[in-house]
DNA sequence: GCCCACTGTCGAACCGGTTCAACAACCCCA
DNA sequence: TGGGGTTGTTGAACCGGTTCGACAGTGGGC
């Protein structure tokens, strides 16, 4: 391998040199320069990572902690991968993807080696136990979603009670009565995840200003529990003339099982429903929707946790930041 | 943060007595190791990695490549990457998930500044330009996939051949005479996913052998094109009474679309197919399949590559490891 | 002609570990 | 009782960068 001395020897001059020439830090003679540049070409260098972070304290790394439930759909949580890696890259930063089923040891384990900068967690929950692990390891976390404890920490979230309400008053301007909502599976719900009962509970309170009937359900994570239980909630309701699906395993499941029915959208039943717009291209979803904004929100994390890295006074005290979602029509609703 | 220099003052050693009592690379007394063990323990103290991996040039650390492609099924990916980073981490490494555009030019970036110690490429093609990169950065990488030319590294990969063959025979001993074979879609095998035309051209052959008829085609990776296209095939092909599906998005979305044929399986068509477990949980595949084994394939990528890292000279040279499928009879065939 | 400020470069210290060579202390055996 | 071999510990060098303080050389102002 070749180092910093390697190049300072074939241009001439320093170690030192050849470190302001690279970072800029100290004004260099345009000559000098140049010669230090060829011979960073000719010599092929790159900066060793480990010196670096070293002597900077710095690793220009992002610890990723992913957590896979077995009761869990898994493709949604890949909306989320894709844009943080990238966004991360845009701004000088690599991904460490940590997939322990021991979130706040890993957390640990990552940030006092100082492997990482700042820690993203995914599908945080209301008591999650990562938290105070995060808090205690002193680096700069940002998470994705929503906890009970906000404190000292940075929070990014869709704002899913504006979410159910869009959806609700789509509906109820379309003259709806009756609805059906059919939120994310019990043990999503039991386990923590806030999103579920703010959407539920918005959906809920919003209907009751209008009037208007609404019945709650848990949906199911795979088929073909999801096809038996939708089936068993139509029959239930057999006059509400909308849906309202806040669940990603039900809306893919729900094309084929309403086809089955024989159920036309809009014209027997309108659907709304609450997923990425993505997620939609990837299993065709023809409804009429909230974008869940997985890539912006994935973004907005990354770049909150950055700056929050690289500058912490500017960056003010820990928030919680709800990014307001769109609402798409796709003409699934009459 | 504390350091080793902290840990040796506080137990009254040497920074290098506290570093062999870690490492156990030379004997220190029971004493001494306690009260070591001790201040570590009321310090907090955990290495730092940067340092770590300056001192002894590994980082514990490998590179993850993932590409992804617009017209592709992403939730098989998924299936590959969480079973690499838990294998990774029962032999002690962390995983650098890199999904940058430029492959090759993101292989130099993490191996020539020495972040990772090795580097896993997914999803790899027959004329890959990752491989190239990869030999010349002198760091050890397996590869997911088949490329035309193995040379100078490892690669695991799913016997395609031996899967066709075995779906092949399945369907030959149970009397069946004509076939509809869907393969990867049309792009899949231009961008030279060598898999494709390894599994056609073995269920070929074998057809052949047996002299039973085949009917090929390409699937598609998208709904709707996805119905129209299976409807089209089997619209163009009464008599055939088998079908084999080599492409996950065709095989998620086939059994809402028999259904809406009203085609009972296997009374009417004997479906095979070739999908991993996870997957066909997730989407809960009714079909008789070969299991693809994507777990299997991530695991022991990592344990190659760990012990080509670790001890070079008894991995010997490089080597193509074909994995033998099994095949799992779900009852989809008469 | 002198002083001062500025520009460009360098040497040395430092980041936090690992490892080698050296050595003291002890035990064993002749 | 002295020489040789263990055992346990240490100081110093090293890994490859960054950064601080010093300093030589140049130009400008008076």
């Amino acid at each position: 391998m070749t180092t910093i001395q390697d190049v300072a020897r074939h241009a001439g001059v320093s170690r030192s040199t050849v470190s302001y020439a690279l970072s800029g830090k100290r004004t260099i003679s345009t000559e000098t320069r140049e010669r230090i540049e060829r011979a960073i070409r000719e010599l092929g260098f790159t900066p060793n990572a480990g010196a670096r972070a070293l002597a900077t304290s710095q690793t220009m790394v992002l610890g990723l902690l992913l957590q896979f439930h077995e009761d869990e759909f898994a493709p949604a949580m890949l909306q989320y991968v894709l844009p943080i890696s990238m966004r991360a890259r845009e701004l000088g930063y690599d991904i460490l993807m940590v997939t322990d089923p021991d979130g706040p040891s890993a957390i640990h384990r990552i940030a006092d080696s100082h492997m990482v900068d700042g820690i993203v967690l995914l599908d945080v929950t209301a008591e999650d136990p990562r938290l105070d692990s995060l808090r205690s390891v002193g680096k700069p976390g940002v998470l994705l979603g929503l906890a009970s404890d906000t404190a000292g920490l940075d929070f990014v979230d869709l704002d899913f009670g504006e979410a159910a309400r869009m959806l609700v008053d789509h509906l109820h301007e379309r003259g709806h009565r009756e609805l059906v909502l059919i939120a994310p599976p019990q043990h999503v719900v039991e386990r923590g995840g806030t999103y579920a009962w703010r959407f539920r509970d918005a959906a809920v309170e919003r209907s009751a200003r209008y009037g208007i009937q609404i019945h709650c359900y848990h949906g199911e994570s795979r088929q073909p529990a999801i096809a038996e239980s939708v089936n068993r909630i139509l029959d239930t309701h057999p006059t509400a003339t909308g849906l309202i699906v806040h669940n990603d395993a039900t809306v893919a499941a729900l094309p084929s099982i309403l086809r089955e029915r024989g159920v036309r959208v809009p014209e027997d039943l309108s659907v709304v429903s609450l997923y990425s717009r993505d997620f939609g291209e990837e299993f065709s979803l023809p409804y009429t929707a909230v974008d869940s904004a997985a890539d912006e929100l994935g973004r907005q994390a990354v770049s909150r946790l950055i700056s929050r890295i690289t500058t912490p006074v500017e960056a003010g005290p820990p928030i919680v930041r709800f990014v307001t979602p769109v609402l798409r029509d796709r003409g699934s609703t009459s």
